[in-house]
DNA sequence: CGAACAATGTACGAAATGGTACGTTCAGTC
DNA sequence: GACTGAACGTACCATTTCGTACATTGTTCG
């Protein structure tokens, strides 16, 4: 269960043959992670989700032992998938204000873009995190985020640009939270308000204001003359 | 099934009654409540609603025709305990600082304490609110927060405290995020970043962060020297 | 080739689960 | 007190759903 993907060199060999493990194993977790992301754990099935697979039931449970063990990996596979986009962002060539802007911006759309994901970590908190708990490779994965946050905040307080006293983890939550929610709660919220959060006018419009917040939130005082 | 609670005023002649229909209905909608936002709607089980309630399964289909019927009910009174308890903020006799301080705090608080609430609405927009959107209660429920909300806001513009062009409804959105997320994710954003976010000393520290960055967001523009 | 192991298909079992049939008791009314 | 409808209990059914037993095919390597 521990096997990573083999090294890309033999996927030319893997095309001829007939049995194509990998590919099979992908094709699952493609399909249960829309699934998993739609239903939840316990609304998801595990006969619908084979039934959507070219595989059939008896190999979901030769690769993933067992429903819990396949949310797992789904979930796993999410993570690792939006980290591996997060670390294209390049801010280290950009002044500390261009840099946090661009960051609070590509979390927003990227949220955004990414609605299974946020679905999964909505379902994992209801259940309690308790399956991110068994997850090292969760752990290790988003060491890194807050790494990316403390250099920009840090370079921005030494320009004098942000004003001084802020926790990078905090920070992070602040753009976490506003672009979450704005995926996590489109439904009740457009119902609720009449009001259509998902069309392009008003994503731009809430993209323009969270940035806009955070930014008035980590610059520096102005002084009254 | 549009019974609204009867009077209080038989109250007590109901305690001599053997037979309590309002009360078995009041426990199966309590014990419905803990049961759907602590497992969703696919995830709880009616049987053990029915082992956790006085009154027996036989009851729940009584009063609520079925599952999804019953989770609807839950999820309109879930609305309903949580709009009467917000209706008992008074900000009319506050200056208008003071008055958006105090609803993102009132906002805020009520949310981490009402889990259960936010976990079910969590779970709405899993299933996209498609129940939400059946229920004409809820929406009405819900006019009149932005009411208040838009009342503060063009107090503190006409005052000169606020700068313009703000959007109440944005506004409101900005601040449920924050206050949203703070229950929603806890789990999560705590595992994975190895910080206690339930502990009160860092509640406090959010409350106050979240207050401060609406403020900041909303106050008007000071000039620079 | 053929042994050995990985990969896959088919059919089935056992428990869980939503929902119901049917009968009984309670409470107000004539 | 008899009648009626609401309130309630027990036992049960049909289906769904997770998971497995068993047989079969493909692939590699000596």
């Amino acid at each position: 269960m521990t096997a990573t993907s083999a090294t890309t060199s033999s996927t030319e060999a893997r095309r001829r043959r007939k049995n194509d493990p990998e590919s099979v194993r992908a094709d699952i977790l493609a399909v249960a992670t829309r699934e998993f992301s739609e239903k939840g754990l316990s609304g998801a099935r595990i006969d619908e989700i084979a039934e959507k697979t070219r595989a059939s039931k008896r190999m979901i449970y030769y690769y993933f032992s067992d429903k819990e063990t396949l949310y797992l990996h789904t979930l796993e596979a999410a993570y690792q998938k939006v980290r591996l986009q997060e670390a294209e962002l390049d801010l280290d060539h950009l002044a500390p204000l261009e840099a946090l802007c661009r960051l609070v911006r590509f979390t927003f759309c990227h949220h955004a873009k990414n609605p299974d994901f946020i679905r999964l970590v909505m379902i994992e908190n209801i259940h309690h995190g308790r399956f991110l708990a068994q997850s090292e490779l969760i752990q290790s994965l988003n060491a890194g985020v807050i790494d990316v946050l403390t250099n920009v905040y840090s370079r921005g307080v030494a320009s004098g640009c942000f004003r001084e006293g802020l926790d990078p983890r905090e920070l992070h939550w602040l753009i976490s939270a506003l672009s979450f929610f704005n995926v996590s709660n489109q439904h009740t919220f457009s119902r609720i308000f009449d009001w259509q959060q998902a069309a392009p006018e008003n994503q731009q419009k809430l993209e323009d204001h969270v940035t806009d917040m955070v930014l008035r939130y980590v610059r520096v005082d102005q002084e009254t003359p």
